[in-house]
RNA sequence: GGGGUCGUAGUUAAGUUGGUUAUAACGCCUGCCUGUCACGCAGGAGGCCGCGAGUUCGAGUCUCGUCGACCCCGCCA
């Protein structure tokens, strides 16, 4: 028999198709046998129509509709017909009408599945092991469908902002800034490797001085570091660059941008300018460089008040360079357990301990009260805004530490308050980050964006001579507290980009070596120019509320970095390694 | 590199102080059933309790190790 050929999808037919043979084809997504009459749901990527098996109509499709089950595909032959009043369904879109099976082809069977399809708590090792079957679920698919909706927005918005998408090469050369690079070896030059690109950087840099003014690309980069829940080793970026222009209008075309993706994936308008706060003043008040803006919650300073204190502890704490802080948990009725609960999960930052005091109607109790004279307790809680019922909870030490851990108290207290809006989309630009920051390990400063970033001093010296003060034409794009982007003007002039260098400890030679080619191409006439890369994973994870970046990723990788489906990275032939020139060091078979 | 949670039929889970034949739901198989859409009814099959040691008369249960998944710290210019 010739095949059928498809007619209609299976969420499209209505009334309107009343009487017309149509062939649907899909899935057999459930099957209900009467014995006699015999229901199946067929679905395909569109939707979900009933088709019937009936005797009366064709004995022998009858006869053989009894073999179908669960996933076997299909293609049906057969009149539309309107259901009678008591069996419509109203949950589908095609309920009112189905297809009178009279020609049916099975186009493949179907082994048992390893999870049913319409289970919403199948484990994430399942999943991941038979991505193809959990990608065929509802939930994924919408997923799926909606991220190549957003990637097509983009391209139209870009599109009709004259940007042009412009491919830059996946092998490149390894830099040892920035994150741990994946290698590939080659084959041609012995001994030698390519790396995979963290992002697209020098190459978008470059197409400016090449003249295309307005540059952007959806694309893939590569850092070989842990794993997190919204972070892959492979992910997506929406890589912008843009000449003659300045932070302002790169974020003014981003908060477009992200306007026309919101409006693509979630419906709703974002109204107004994005919220801008500086790095200092996120630092101080929230404790890190991404604040949760959907509620307010601030840090407030104490080292003053409680730092000139007969607290013994706190007293050295602020006399030795460290800092006292404290967030005020709004009527909070914590338990003694809540209170030792908090301290337990602060410890990962480094927190030695929290205090906290309790105000009540009767005055306030904490074991640390007996230490502060009337005085210096009504101050601090003149500050914190105190009134009975809140907690006070303290940090204190060295910055990094009390930020770290009082950014985290402020997201907890805020879960457990309820404080956080679940439906709000709150974006906030954070500006003027510090061009470098001290490497804790080695002490040698190194840029906190990338050595390309442009620096806001009027002095050149100042880079070399106070770097730590040097603020940057930088800025972040938070959404909700995650960050989805990041961003800058570059440094257009040569001179200016050796200070950097020289500031970073990085020798003529050795910028020669790893960046020479950009040093050259600033040489001849590079146009002022800088942009932004935004996650592209994450605004979808954020935009449609999955736990994780995984669950807007077709084929991701587990916390291992590996793929349980095709059971990548795996061992490799011997003879590859010896074309490559390489030999594991690892105690494995590579045969 | 470190901390934590988890691993029991195909799936999701229960499993008491360590004690008979390891439960349940869904799925699967067989039969019946001409209006279901979470179809129904009757019956049935299905287990390396992740893996390996140890303790014990006896381990799904306790101990150690190991593998894997997830969350976090470090790391991620």
């Amino acid at each position: 028999m010739e095949q059928l050929r498809r007619t209609h999808n299976c969420g499209e037919l209505r009334e309107t198709n009343l009487d017309e043979t149509v062939t649907v084809m899909g899935w057999v997504d459930s099957r209900r046998d009467h014995g006699g009459v015999i229901f199946i749901d067929l679905r395909d990527r569109w939707g979900i129509t009933q088709v019937v098996f009936n005797p009366d109509i064709n004995k022998e499709t009858h006869e053989r509709a009894h073999t179908l089950r669960s996933e076997f595909v299909i293609a049906a032959q057969g009149k539309v017909t309107a259901r009678s009043e008591e069996t419509i369904n109203e949950k589908l879109p095609t309920g009112k009408v189905e297809v009178y099976c009279n020609t049916l082809q099975i186009l493949n069977k179907s082994d048992v599945l390893p999870f049913q399809l319409d289970d919403t708590d199948i484990t994430e090792n399942n999943r991941l092991k038979h991505r193809y079957l959990d990608l065929r679920r509802k939930e994924m698919q919408e997923g799926i469908i909606l991220r190549h909706k957003a990637a097509k927005t983009i391209r139209d918005y870009l599109d009709a902002h004259s940007f042009l998408e412009i491919e830059t090469p996946i092998l490149n050369k390894s830099t040892p800034e920035g994150a741990r690079d994946y290698l590939v070896p080659s084959r041609v030059n012995e001994g030698m490797f390519y790396a995979l690109p963290q992002s697209p950087q020098i190459f978008k840099q470059l197409l400016m001085v090449s003249g295309y003014e307005r540059y952007f690309q959806i694309v893939k980069c590569f850092r070989d570091e842990d794993l997190r829940a919204d972070r892959q080793p492979e992910f997506t970026q929406i890589d912008i660059e843009i000449s003659f222009t300045n932070a302002n209008e790169v974020m003014e075309i981003t908060e477009g941008l992200m306007k026309n993706i919101v409006k693509t994936v979630d419906g709703r308008d974002i109204e107004g300018n994005f919220k801008r706060i500086s790095w200092h003043e996120a630092m101080n008040k929230y404790g890190c460089d991404k604040p949760d803006l959907r509620f307010d919650l601030e840090i407030k300073d104490l080292t003053e008040i409680a730092g000139n204190s007969d607290f013994k502890i706190f007293n050295s704490i602020a006399k030795s360079g460290g800092i006292i802080k404290a967030i005020n948990a709004k009527q909070a009725e914590f338990s003694r357990k809540d209170l030792d609960d908090l301290t337990n999960e602060l410890a990962v930052y480094g927190a030695k301990g929290m205090a906290w005091i309790k105000v009540t109607e009767e005055g306030l109790q904490s074991p640390i009260i007996k230490f502060f004279s009337q005085e210096t307790l009504d101050q601090m809680m003149e500050v914190m805004e105190a009134k009975p019922g809140d907690y006070i909870l303290f940090g204190a030490g060295k910055p990094s530490i009390v930020h770290a851990s009082l950014a985290y108290l402020r997201l907890a207290v805020g879960k457990r308050l309820n404080l956080i809006d679940e439906n709000a989309l709150n974006f906030l630009w954070v500006t003027d980050f510090p061009m470098f920051e001290k490497d804790e390990e080695n002490g040698k400063l190194k840029s906190l964006h990338h050595p390309f970033t442009k620096p806001l001093c009027t002095d050149l010296k100042d880079l070399t001579e106070k770097p730590e003060e040097v603020i940057s034409d930088a800025y972040d794009l938070v959404l909700n507290g995650c960050e989805i982007g990041g961003g800058s003007i570059r440094i257009h002039n040569v001179e200016m980009q050796k200070e950097v260098f020289k500031a970073l400890k990085i020798g003529d030679e050795e910028a020669q070596e790893k960046f020479g080619f950009l040093l050259e191409a600033l040489r001849f006439g590079a146009p002022p120019h800088g942009g932004l890369a935004l996650g592209f994973d994450r605004i979808l994870m954020m935009l449609l509320k999955k736990e994780s970046i995984r669950d807007v990723i077709a084929f991701p990788k587990t916390q291992k970095a590996s793929c349980l489906m095709s059971e990548a990275p795996s061992r490799v032939d011997k003879k590859q390694l010896i074309e490559l020139s390489l030999k594991s060091l690892a105690n494995l078979d590579n045969e």
